[in-house]
RNA sequence: GGCCCCAUGGUCAAGAGGUUAAGACAUCGCCCUUUCACGGCGGUAACCCGGGUUCAAUUCCCGGUGGGGUCACCA
């Protein structure tokens, strides 16, 4: 078999070599250290957290020392395109922070060039195209040169064919694919390729596998140390109908061209590394540094099951939740560092003011057992990251927040910034701030009694204190209250109120004798804070009223006397 | 089923051949306090099992078990 002839009659119009790209794209000048990492996601439309959790990897390899991290389309299957998905899953990323030096961008980017094939996106950079679709040449040059070694053939064996196979492996207990024996068309003559092709036959491309399961071979990962696996065994398809390559040989052949120091991946990946591995041989290249990190699971509610995270069945896995409920991006990025990294919660506690770019990433200090999602850890690292936040800094995220998916609060917000910011200043800044804000719908709940358009009683009067005695209590303090009192002159009246209608001073007092009294000021203040907030727990009471001003004041108190 | 990865409190996790086995979240109690939040103090709670190696294994090795992943012309 002239495998020349075999790969000339297949591949008539390449006329570029892998020798030809080498020169195209050459090893990349970069600082010592530095290195170049790259986000490659297929263009579904859909951006999760795990998407989010790898793209920080890359971001922080490449940027903490000088390198490039870029993002490569993987679009070499039409049928999960999603139009428009490029420029969404630019702006998702950049919204939660993660900017790239090279490859797919958004239209208009200074030093980019359309595509044609995306509207709204661009790319710029040397080693481009960045859309795999775009490559196809690149691809079968390399094909080409497998094919002409006598490393892969033509294989025009029907969808019908391989399922038989399957079938009678798998009911014989016996591996199923396309492999030894089974890879029926490894060794067709030349005559009986012309033939097929003269017959308009379609074929896809193979790669000849001379691997056997009884070697292993090794490789570094950087989280995991040394891998060892036995070869492959399968003739992977490397080249699909559709005249783009798997998965796996883009891999290959763009990570090579690219000049890819460090593949960072998800490990559903690590099990065909035996593919890739052998790829790389077969073309003659280094293969890279992978950084398989593990999945985000949950609990599943049926079963009681740790379980991978799924997009079908769990919305806290799609980034747009974290938008949507208004989570500052800074949180769910703290947060996903926090159990990617096992060093750094300890770091941020130490250096809590500290930019987390700062922070020394390492991929041997990232965790390699699958990590439980947890919403509370989430909601504890947000209330750490928004106690850091400036009143304004809040008031500006909460009204972007509304603009995009809440009219109603966005109109509410804008009229009532003043005081906004006055309220989301209390008991702010200082040593020991309120840790109460968690994401933005939270907050807007939060806040609520601070309009009358959405005030509403959420709390049950105090069991302690009679109706006869909140009308009493409400009618005196309304009678009493003269907002240019200051905190303690204020409070003095409340107490004023409590010893003449029987109620105990001092909480303790009442506790000691419970029967001497009908409650304590605890309960009495009670009343008047559900008549203004709506709710038994709020911040000081006398800041929160110096905030919604008298006449609000007074139509609360007044509303809760004739409730 | 084959292959691979993983295994420390409920969760995230540190850790070394000999430790009172860190810390954070959650939880419980107390303190502070007119409520909440913050803060402080304290409590409950863990090395999957069985063999080996060793003076000594939770730590190293082997084997189970459990969980996860993967076995496409999808990535």
């Amino acid at each position: 078999m002239d495998h020349k002839k075999l790969a000339e009659l297949l591949f008539p119009d390449i006329d570029k070599t892998p020798e030809d790209y080498e020169k195209i794209y050459p090893e990349r000048d970069l600082a010592e250290g530095s290195v170049v990492t790259r986000l490659a996601p297929s263009p579904t439309g859909y951006i999760h957290l795990g998407n989010l959790y790898g793209a920080m990897v890359d971001e922080r390899l490449a940027h903490q020392g000088g390198g490039v991290c870029y993002l490569r389309i993987e679009d070499t299957d039409e049928k999960r395109e999603v139009e428009g998905a490029v420029p969404v899953l630019l702006d998702t990323l950049s919204y939660f922070g993660i900017e790239f030096d090279e490859g797919a961008c958004k239209a208009g980017t200074p030093g980019s060039e359309p595509v044609p094939s995306e509207e709204g996106a661009a790319q710029r950079g040397a080693y481009g195209p960045y859309w795999q679709s775009m490559r196809s040449s690149i691809y079968k040059a390399c094909v080409k040169k497998l094919v002409a070694e006598g490393k892969a053939y033509p294989c025009f064996m029907t969808e019908e064919e391989i399922a038989d196979i399957r079938a009678a492996q798998t009911a014989a207990k016996l591996d199923p694919g396309i492999y030894g024996q089974y890879a029926k068309h490894r060794d067709l003559t030349l005559e009986e390729v012309e033939r097929r092709l003269a017959e308009g036959q379609e074929y896809v491309v193979r790669f000849r596998s001379e691997g056997d399961p009884s070697r292993y071979f090794k490789v570094r990962d950087a989280i995991r140390g040394e891998i060892s696996m036995p070869e492959n065994i399968q003739d992977v398809v490397i080249l699909k109908k559709n005249d783009l390559p798997t998965y796996h040989f883009a891999h290959v052949v763009d990570d090579h061209f690219m000049r890819t120091d460090i593949v960072v991946r998800g490990e559903e990946w690590m099990a065909s590394l035996p593919i890739h591995e052998q790829l790389f041989k077969a073309m003659g290249w280094e293969i890279p540094l992978y950084c398989h990190n593990t999945s985000l699971m949950k609990i599943d509610e049926a079963t009681g099951q740790k379980r991978k995270l799924s997009k079908r069945k769990d919305p806290e896995l799609g980034l747009s939740f974290y938008k949507e409920l208004g989570y500052f991006p800074e949180a769910v990025r703290e947060y996903l560092m926090t159990i990617l990294c096992s060093d750094f919660e300890q770091w941020r506690m130490a250096n809590p003011d500290t930019d987390y770019n700062e922070f020394n990433f390492s991929p041997d200090k990232m965790s390699d057992s699958g990590t439980l999602f947890d919403i509370n850890k989430l909601n504890d690292v947000s209330k750490d990251v928004l106690a850091r936040k400036s009143a304004a800094q809040i008031y500006d995220f909460m009204l972007g927040w509304a603009e995009e998916f809440d009219k109603d609060k966005y109109a509410l917000l804008k009229e009532n910034k003043d005081m906004l910011l006055k309220v989301f200043d209390i008991d702010r800044g200082g040593e020991k701030p309120r840790k109460d804000l968690v994401y933005a719908q939270q907050i807007f709940a939060f806040i609520k009694y601070f309009f009358d358009e959405t005030f509403e009683y959420e709390s049950e009067w105090p069991a302690e204190v009679s109706e006869e005695d909140r009308a009493e209590i409400l009618r005196r303090y309304i009678e009493g209250y003269d907002p240019s009192d200051d905190n303690s002159a204020w409070f003095e009246k409340v107490r004023g109120i409590t010893a003449d209608l029987g109620y105990a001073v001092k909480p303790k007092d009442y506790k000691k004798n419970p029967d001497a009294y009908k409650g304590h000021v605890g309960h009495v203040s009670g009343v008047i804070r559900i008549a203004i907030t709506g709710r038994a727990n709020s911040p000081d009471l006398w800041t929160v009223q110096q905030i919604m001003g008298t006449e609000m004041v007074r139509k609360r108190i007044e509303k809760a006397i004739e409730a």
